[in-house]
DNA sequence: ATAATAAAAGACATTTTTATCTTTTATTAT
DNA sequence: ATAATAAAAGATAAAAATGTCTTTTATTAT
């Protein structure tokens, strides 16, 4: 198990594939974004129609249809996907599962994992999902594999 | 879904409570622990069972038997119960599940992630399965609710 | 209007995780 | 030796996550 559900790190991967994708105004289909990022399609056509409909990426039927992003979309930052999909509990919930941990009533680890959930919620708050178009033009950074 | 899988929350909340209930010497039974960490009582036997075998905790069957953590169980890391229970992929796996991240092939959140993971890891690595013992006989921390 | 396209939606199937209950084995005290 | 105790082990079951396949709806180009 990753930090993230399966589904999640599909939605982000595709995410950042639709961005490069349709910065030039255009859309792609659910097929091309699924061999891109190497999920399954149909699983992958769930997520992007539940992230569609939560206004994190646009989509339109029909001949020359597809998903894209616009400018809104590209500019949201990352922590907008994981909680749509995983929901902010990676954010917040307590480490050992405690229902009712806090700075009063703390598990053993609750200081501790204060940090470092701070300093993941900051790292997705701070990435937008468009920042990385150019170096996945460039091939700096990959979606696959 | 937290950090950990529901297994690695009782584990931990487990060996936590074992350890301060067995510093003098005594053994305590899987209803006890089940009861004050409030798991369920055959699924966290399971997972003690495996921990026993990996010598992460010891166990004695028979009247006055128990589950206990020797000296040399209180000095370890927590993050061998993680790495046990979940295995080491929360300290290792890409963020966005890509089998063949790494600094020459990176994800998009490969360097930020490697950051983050270190730092669970650090944390996990320097903090002791018996260094709460104190703070829960105090009552400064809990293992419930 | 019609046919083609592509996402949306629905129905299932499989796998993994989590949970429950029963039987067996090892140990201890009598 | 025997009975009592407590973990180990085995067998199922329920729930959640993941994956597949089919049908429907909206849109576009002809």
């Amino acid at each position: 198990m990753g930090i993230f559900s399966k589904t999640c790190e599909y939605a982000v991967r595709a995410v950042f594939f639709i961005a490069q994708q349709t910065a030039d105004g255009s859309r792609v289909g659910i097929k091309e974004i699924a061999v891109n990022i190497d999920s399954p399609e149909h699983f992958l056509a769930k997520i992007l129609q539940d992230l569609s409909k939560r206004g994190i990426i646009q989509s339109v039927k029909g001949p020359n249809g597809g998903f894209y992003l616009d400018a809104q979309n590209l500019s949201r930052p990352l922590s907008d996907v994981i909680e749509a999909v995983d929901g902010g509990g990676i954010f917040r919930d307590c480490g050992l599962g405690l229902k009712e941990c806090s700075s009063k009533n703390p598990c053993p680890l609750h200081h501790d994992f204060l940090d470092v959930r701070n300093r993941l919620q900051n790292m997705l708050e701070s990435i937008t999902i468009g920042q990385f178009n150019e170096d996945l033009n460039l091939g700096i950074v990959v979606l696959k594999k």
